[in-house]
DNA sequence: CACGTCACCTGCGTGC
DNA sequence: TGCACGCAGGTGACGT
């Protein structure tokens, strides 16, 4: 279809910012009509196939803790996939190359289904489900936590939290001095944003990357949170549109104004994208709109 | 505090 | 055809 047209590497991995996560929250927490999914079940096993999965516990610590115990919700907050389990909570960051799916244990011909290349984490559930991370550039984690807010209150609000108001954001941005590109994208800052929405957001209010956050006046802060919900919400409705419980292709690398498309004509005026290094990230500009003060 | 750089890791595309 | 190389994603550690 497009696939000349996209940047390589959209073809092999996924690039899970917070539409994505989104995405496959939903796609696990609700499988398809008259299919059994695996909340409210319990866990039977665990089998950790590399030991640099686990972020703060052993694969022995981490399997003894969570058998047993019964998930209750699969949620998100910020990149974070959180799986509330009857007494812990447990945190997967995709980071990412990572990705999880669910499957039966068991072919209806009653083999078992072999693991996959790069899945280094799986969990059996009671009803001849499991729950698999795949993770092929190892950068992926998985937590096991009494409290999820030992990692989670590092993070900075999620974008469409209604607190979050164009005043706020305003004096977050204004409480600091610092390029633009690298403070949406700091985590601690705001919770979500990767490489590509952020240049798609940057672009649709014409701000330059290097901007420095505190030369913002009020009213672009405002439209920049705009932007900001703008493309996230256009990101999990894309990805909405195509997935189902193990397939999740979504299709918003189809409408990307910048990213990845240097050389390409602005939608807006024509000017031919740019690429340049931001902070060491590969960032996209048209250099008409998007203009250094 | 802000910013740059590097390390982590694999697989794909490119160019020789 | 094979093969070396660059590069992409997100984040944390560390140096300036």
């Amino acid at each position: 279809m497009l696939a000349g047209r996209r940047p390589p590497f959209l073809n092999q991995a996924n690039m899970p910012e917070l539409p994505e996560v989104e995405t496959i929250a939903r796609s696990l927490r609700e499988p398809p009509e008259n299919d059994a999914g695996i909340i409210t079940m319990r866990v039977t096993g665990a089998k950790v196939l590399w030991e640099g999965t686990l972020a703060n516990l052993t694969p022995r610590a981490f399997t003894r803790r969570i058998k047993g115990q019964s998930l209750e919700d699969i949620g998100r907050r910020g990149k974070f996939l959180v799986f509330t389990f009857s007494t812990d909570t447990m945190l997967i960051h995709l980071r990412m190359s990572g990705d999880l799916r669910i499957e039966k244990v068991t072919s209806p011909e009653g083999d078992m289904v072999p693991l996959l290349k790069h899945d280094h984490l799986a969990l059996t559930f009671k009803n001849g489900l499991r729950l698999v991370f795949n993770n092929p550039r190892k950068f992926g984690r998985a937590w096991l936590l009494k409290d999820p807010r030992e990692v989670l209150d590092d993070l900075g609000p999620e974008p469409f939290d209604e607190p979050l108001t164009a005043e706020v954001f305003h004096q977050m941005l204004t409480g600091r001095s610092r390029q633009l590109k690298p403070l949406l994208m700091d985590q601690r800052f705001l919770a979500g944003l990767g490489n590509i929405y952020t240049d798609e957001a940057l672009f649709r209010v014409k701000l330059h990357p290097l901007t420095r956050s505190d030369d913002l006046a009020a009213e672009q802060s405002g439209m920049l949170l705009k932007a900001i919900r703008d493309v996230l919400w256009d990101g999990i409705r894309r990805n909405g549109a195509s997935i189902d419980w193990v397939y999740r292709g979504g299709e918003f690398q189809n409408h990307f104004n910048v990213y990845g498309r240097k050389g390409d004509p602005c939608p807006d005026c024509g000017t031919l994208i740019e690429r340049l290094l931001v902070g060491q990230r590969g960032t996209h500009i048209c250099p008409a709109c998007q203009k250094k003060k």
